[in-house]
DNA sequence: ATCGTTACGGTTGAC
DNA sequence: TAGTCAACCGTAACG
């Protein structure tokens, strides 16, 4: 049940903890970076928090996209029964096979693509719990796999896939390497680049971001076995990734062609002009931005609620656009295109 | 003054 | 069905 009303921050807006700003301040707070206003100015024009409003052009830079990231639930599972079956099926046939040439095999007949392709030790982990027999194939894998370095040794490099031009100086995945939502973001980056180009595969150092509590977690004496499951959590993650972006990809036009004019694609946020050139920013009065929600994150942005003081039939913080814009959700359950109208200036 | 970062308290949805 | 977990959110505060 969602409370009636939201709560007030220092600069006067509302907001409701733990929801989303609505997708129409999210956009105009891009179309104000787009427009030179600065992130300060934009903030206070809104009476978004910084912080917010940093995040949202940050994300924005990033992805291309405006919208929230997916709320609850669970990650995909990369093994899935049909990868069970086929890694049973290669086990069956070549009692002898390696994990790693499981993983390869399952590349190369299509059953699973890099975003969804389990690790060598989920691998392994099904080959010992679902299929059984590893321990011996352990022993004599062992002594094989020296002539193939394991994918999978305790190494602090990602083999990531980047074009090339986005890896400019200014882009904020390549200063910041380690970013607070670090591995989902550069995910969704890397998904995004994947479908523009290419083959040029950099490294990162790094293993994952952390953020809060997660952090301490096996660090640094990171085990074998909490590597692991770090490993099988990452590729869940990819996989989750890839299917988020591509929704949202399609939602934006699908193609790509969209996307060539910038380095990553998009406009880029990182010229200002001053606030002055904008018009004042008039904050609802009626203090409910759960009326612009609905069930999901899909139904708001219109509404008969938002509305100014002036009652006017504006979205409530005034941030209509010209065109009617179809946002599509990241998440299956958000998988709706959802007209956004809104007016001038 | 500005802005990136992060702790915090909260929501959400799959399991 | 309720609880748990891990994702997300925006704010506030710090540097």
């Amino acid at each position: 049940m969602e409370p009636a009303f939201g709560e007030v921050n220092q600069l006067g807006g509302v907001f409701v903890n733990g929801r989303p700003l609505p997708n129409a301040i999210r956009l105009r707070i891009v179309e104000l970076a787009q427009l030179g206003i600065r992130p300060c100015d934009i903030s206070r024009q809104l009476r978004v928090s910084h912080g917010c409003v940093s995040k949202i052009l940050a994300r924005y830079n990033e992805t291309g996209s405006i919208l929230p990231g997916a709320i609850g639930g669970s990650k995909p599972r990369v093994t899935t029964p049909t990868v069970v079956k086929h890694i049973r099926t290669y086990k069956q046939r070549d009692p002898g096979i390696f994990a790693w040439e499981i993983r390869d095999r399952l590349l190369a007949d299509g059953v699973c693509d890099k975003f969804n392709l389990p690790s060598v030790s989920s691998i392994s982990r099904i080959l010992r719990n679902k299929i059984g027999n590893l321990s011996q194939q352990s022993q004599y894998e062992s002594g094989k796999q020296a002539p193939h370095p394991p994918p999978q040794a305790i190494v602090t490099l990602q083999p990531l896939i980047l074009i090339p031009d986005v890896q400019s100086a200014h882009s904020p995945w390549h200063a910041h390497p380690s970013r607070t939502h670090g591995h989902a973001q550069d995910m969704a980056f890397l998904a995004l680049c994947n479908r523009y180009s290419g083959d040029t595969v950099y490294y990162r150092a790094t293993k994952r971001c952390y953020k809060r509590a997660d952090a301490p977690k096996g660090l640094p004496g990171f085990s074998l076995e909490e590597e692991e499951e770090e490993e099988e959590e990452e590729e869940e993650e990819e996989a989750s990734l890839k299917v988020d972006l591509s929704l949202e990809l399609s939602a934006r036009g699908g193609s790509g062609a969209d996307c060539v004019d910038t380095p990553n694609g998009l406009p880029t946020v990182n010229s200002y002009v001053t606030a002055p050139s904008i018009p004042p920013y008039h904050p609802p009065t009626q203090v409910s931005p759960y009326m612009g929600y609905s069930a999901t994150t899909s139904a708001y942005v219109t509404g008969p609620t938002w509305q100014p003081a002036s009652g006017s039939a504006l979205s409530p913080h005034s941030c209509d656009i010209a065109t009617p814009l179809a946002f599509k959700s990241m998440t299956a359950s958000r998988d709706a295109i959802h007209p956004v109208t809104a007016s001038a200036l």
